[in-house]
DNA sequence: GCGGTTATTGACAGCGCTACCAAAACGTTG
DNA sequence: CAACGTTTTGGTAGCGCTGTCAATAACCGC
């Protein structure tokens, strides 16, 4: 009949109202909604709260209210640079804000992602993030079935789900293809790794330019399903150059690829930009730094995942973003390794 | 009068059970321990779930047990990729447990790690994963007062809240002067960058092994409280330079570090490892691509997060391992940029 | 001072699950 | 086959909080 497991000595509502001299009830809502009480009681409650050391009971409060202060975050990798910036954005925003992140990782699959949104989903999350646009219908229907704002981030898209933040990979390769031409670039190459569906969209770009240029060809896109990295960077490279021996430029679809290929040009005397430009995406903070300094499209990672939760934020509370699709753009930034001297 | 609001349509295990012809304890009890029930009931609770596509709804689990299956994990930086590797192995370890991560960001401050601890513990959450063994007083006596495993990670000291895992950042830091010595360095300097208790460590490893080698001198230090970046590698080489333009070689608290001399060294046309030694410290990826390669320490992060868990998910489990204090170790990775040609 | 409106406050019940204990079912043995 | 131990199952109450609605207090114009 009933528990006899010792009561926890933690402080609860009841005791906090009590001190205060109010009802429980009252108590509740001062933590959910001050304004609704008069100033007394404000003050005497939260006096109480604060004597007692009063933390409330977020389990309690879940059940009891049928939601949770938990935003998913889904993500495909932790080991890409790109999404630590992003990770950061998204904590930093949230820092200040009694919603806590659940963070998860697909894995570069849809597969796992639709897994783990029924998942999410099943624990009423006050939020989600979810990234890129390429989810399966299955999770499209899950997340419209929802009645919590969702904030697909890293790319934009004509139909989100919800909300959206990012830019277009597209226009971005576009744009540093185009900035290769300028130079007088013509037998431009393209490395791609992991092949997601953003970089599928970079290589696009890629082609779109090439053939508005009429230089599209084939034997000058390298591409592979493994994750990226540098040493990768130079591997791609060096099939790049096999296929193609004329090459005089190449845009990597990340920046690590891009590093690899200025090794790589070190390692066979190279010289960078007179024989070969570099182009990297991202401008990851070493960009800057390498001998030459290397080119690449700059993206507003940070500012993407801050963004995207404060759009989360404030829908929850009722002040939903007027413009659902943010665009938050790129910029190619110029640097040595594609810039010939005049 | 009670409430009216309407029902949600979740499947609550009531219904699981009235179908599968059970009580409704038993079918919680097949969730926590199947081992418990009768293989008929164990099938007939189990198909039930399936048919309903039951999902437990966590808050009243937490409420009714009091407790939760949350695992707090407290690192100092999202951007260090060493962190990125911890991460990855964490995850990897939980995500085929019934455990979810609760994660957080201390920037670094011991202030801010204390805030967060006690914010985690009011949650009563399963385990703890907390870096480091810089806590503040406080922190300690929270951390020991709490029921859950607690393991700290990425250095190991002879005082464990609970557990540890990592391993001596000195002596890591020892044997890469150790190995610089034996080639003939002697005016090794040290760069160090955000000067983490980690990173003092290591530089107290490097102080005892020049000192022991009657070669320490106060010049060929230079550090700097700003986080790093492979820029700053640059600019602290120079520094370095400045102050003892004889050095012969460059212990670097990071990798990081290390490219961005690498790059000031191509700047300056210092031959690698001619005039200059380079070794860097926690063997990213790039530095075996490095043109030259880099010489770095390879520490085990991935390892240390995986096992980090594994130790936290035993022990919640009753099995806690024996050896509470886990020395991963670390290997001196000898590449051409501190290896003299005979 | 009255009817009516609005700002505050409180009572009640129950969110979905599990701890505790007891009872039932099942085996085993002399 | 009774007596006993062991496994398996169920009843009861309650974890700490909040949604709903009703009740009360405060305010207002006339």
């Amino acid at each position: 009949m009933g528990r006899k497991r010792t009561r926890p000595d933690n402080i609860r509502l009841t005791e906090v109202a009590e001190l205060a001299g109010v009802s429980p009830i009252t108590a509740s809502r001062f933590f959910r909604n001050p304004e609704a009480l008069s100033i007394g009681k404000r003050v005497r409650v939260e006096s109480a709260a604060k004597e007692l050391g009063y933390v409330p009971n977020l389990a309690a409060r879940a059940l009891a209210s049928q939601r949770t202060e938990v935003i998913g975050v889904l993500i495909p990798s932790f080991t890409n640079n790109v999404f630590s910036d992003l990770l950061r954005g998204i904590y930093d925003a949230f820092e200040s804000s009694r919603y806590s992140i659940q963070l998860a990782n697909t894995r570069y699959s849809i597969l796992e992602e639709e897994k783990l949104l029924r998942l999410f989903l099943a624990q009423k999350p006050a939020g989600l993030i979810v990234t890129g646009i390429d989810q399966t219908p299955e999770s499209r229907i899950i997340m419209q079935s929802v009645d919590c704002p969702i904030v697909q981030i890293m790319e934009i898209g004509p139909d989100p789900v919800d909300m959206i933040i990012g830019f277009s990979h597209a226009d971005a390769a576009q744009a540093a293809i185009t900035h290769l031409l300028a130079q007088g670039y013509r037998r431009i190459g393209f490395l791609g790794a992991r092949m997601d569906p953003r970089v599928q969209r970079r290589l696009a770009g890629y082609q779109a330019a090439m053939k508005a240029a009429s230089l599209f060809d084939s034997r000058l896109m390298v591409t592979t399903p493994l994750p990226t990295s540098v040493t990768l960077g130079g591997t791609l490279f060096a099939d790049l150059l096999a296929k193609a021996p004329d090459t005089d430029a190449v845009f990597c679809a990340n920046d690590d690829l891009a590093l690899g290929v200025l090794f790589e040009c070190q390692r066979r005397h190279i010289a960078i930009p007179k024989q070969m430009a570099i182009v990297g995406f991202n401008d990851l903070e070493f960009m800057a730094s390498a001998v030459p300094t290397l080119t690449s499209v700059r993206t507003n990672r940070y500012e993407m995942g801050r963004n995207a939760a404060t759009m989360v934020i404030e829908t929850i509370e009722g002040r939903r973003p007027e413009q659902p699709i943010v665009d938050l753009g790129f910029t190619v930034i110029e640097r040595q390794s594609s810039v010939r001297e005049p």
